[in-house]
DNA sequence: CAAACATATGAGCAATTATTCATATGAAAG
DNA sequence: CTTTCATATGAATAATTGCTCATATGTTTG
């Protein structure tokens, strides 16, 4: 007889936030997932800057970058400003700073 | 002719990690971003579970329960003790709480 | 030692996704 | 109003990845 956790299920189940909440916490996370993102972040992380000037950081497209720029101000995680034609990027709360700043701290140590 | 970003570009890719570095934190950040995963770390806020609970839990094959567990532990988010027949899981350290703490915080306002 | 239980693991498939390429939008300059 | 610069976007492709299925490992019990 396969052994017994009806205790511990009924307690953690009373506990485990709803399914869409958790997988809304998934979907933030996904998006700290990728290096191309994480760069840009931590690009941003004191200054604003344009997408031409992070495609030169990065050495990568535009097309790349602008594309991962709408992901990440879609997930509320960087905001942006238009000054005549270029358009400015930073972080867009301190959420993100912190987040950042602690997956640093738990890689390096 | 384009505009110039010397500036800006001296000074940030002075304060950017290696890239090795971000690289780790990108995959950090990855393993947080699956929903199945983050609701094994959300059970395993409290208390240890053993793999047939949280399968049960889950609603899910004690195969893909094992094979996210394994990932979860070669990151260092979770580690296992044995007990007989049975292995029991439990969070690794306070950075994983932390996280997933903040990360709630930043999609529920 | 054989049977039952608990977990781990390898291969394969289906779904997701980051980048590229071509092109569109939008703004300033001549 | 045409050209140039800055950015956005849609479609397609290549690579990653989560789950399933079958099976292996490890532990206890009879």
């Amino acid at each position: 007889m396969p052994h017994d956790h009806s205790n511990i299920l009924n307690h953690v189940k009373a506990e485990l936030p709803k399914d869409e909440l958790l997988q809304d916490l998934g979907d933030l996370f996904k998006i700290f997932g990728d290096t191309t993102r994480i760069k840009i972040m931590y690009a941003l992380h004191e200054d604003e800057m344009c997408v031409c000037a992070i495609s030169e950081l990065l050495g990568m497209t535009q097309s790349a970058v602008s594309h991962q720029l709408k992901t990440l101000k879609t997930a509320n995680l960087v905001k942006s400003r238009r000054d005549g034609k270029t358009i400015y990027y930073s972080i867009a709360d301190d959420h993100v700073r912190t987040i950042i700043a602690l997956g640093f701290e738990h890689i390096t140590e």
